[in-house]
DNA sequence: AAAATACTCAACCGCTTGGGT
DNA sequence: CACCCAAGCGGTTGAGTATTT
């Protein structure tokens, strides 16, 4: 289904990943966040390039992502969303929990295209012209509504972006805290039992040499090079508390 | 049963945006 | 202000799978 891996040029492995290059991606991730995607691949033992590990997180591995058949209440949403906002996958992704953009995206030109036309033409042969004021009333007041975001508002990279963005950070949170009510599983790995996309089986057998084995030579570049030190001097701290101090703080903002 | 066609979706590519200097 | 760079976004591609002929 996918293009077969390949390695381009550069040297930078391209196509299908591996069960190990998501083991090692998630492990990564999870254990310090995403600092930065470009420099990410390097540290966690990846030849891939940044932008292909960020994809593929977003859209795959990320531990809230819900796979699966959609449901008719959000085929409806999409379709009304996307009445509302146009192309614009990230925002109507914001607003269904646990799809990604690329999800919603393929999921719309493979169903919900040809729906949304039919509808449509249906819907211009009932509408009275009588209606149409009324449509546009209500459609300059979900404009109002948009615009009427708090100049003081979170960023772009917060409100539209992030992979914790405000209806899906709960309840992958919460999935964390649960994790938390159990004994934890060392090094803060503690959220693939409940993904699909590895088995706790796979996974432990993979995390138990994932510190020695297949990270030898990448461990070795982590601890003498950029990681620890950034670590020292507190530059790559966010990620590092994202997954302990912030959720703290997160519960206490709660 | 085999070939053709349609469907599906992960991944890539190129452009845009926004922050930093 | 201009430039650089990382991240994000949306369109497109391509290969596996399902269905039809």
């Amino acid at each position: 289904m996918v293009k077969a891996p390949y390695y381009d040029k550069n040297g930078v492995k391209k196509g299908a990943w591996s069960l190990e290059e998501d083991n090692k991606l998630r492990a990564y991730v999870q254990r310090y966040g995403y600092w930065n995607w470009r420099e990410l691949p390097k540290f966690a033992g990846l030849s891939r390039c940044g932008k292909s590990c960020r994809l593929r997180w977003m859209n795959y591995l990320r531990p809230d992502v819900k796979r699966g058949k959609y449901t008719k209440e959000e085929d409806e949403k999409i379709i009304k969303l996307h009445q509302e906002l146009g192309n614009k996958w990230s925002k109507i992704a914001a607003k269904l929990p646990g799809r990604t953009d690329n999800e919603i995206k393929n999921h719309w030109h493979t169903h919900l295209k040809k729906r949304a036309k039919e509808n449509q033409v249906s819907s211009e042969v009932k509408v009275h012209p009588s209606d149409i004021s009324q449509c546009e009333t209500i459609s300059r007041n979900r404009d109002s509504e948009a615009d009427s975001v708090p100049a003081n508002a979170p960023s772009r990279h917060i409100l539209e972006s992030s992979p914790l963005s405000p209806e899906t950070s709960s309840s992958y949170f919460s999935t964390l805290s649960s994790h938390h009510q159990a004994p934890p599983p060392p090094s803060g790995i503690n959220q693939i039992a409940e993904d699909g996309v590895a088995s706790s089986e796979t996974f432990d057998e993979f995390i138990g040499d994932f510190w020695t084995e297949p990270f030898v030579a990448d461990n070795t570049f982590f601890q003498n090079s950029c990681p620890l030190s950034l670590l020292n001097r507190g530059l790559i701290s966010p990620c590092v508390s994202y997954y302990d101090d912030d959720i703290d703080l997160f519960y206490q903002v709660m």
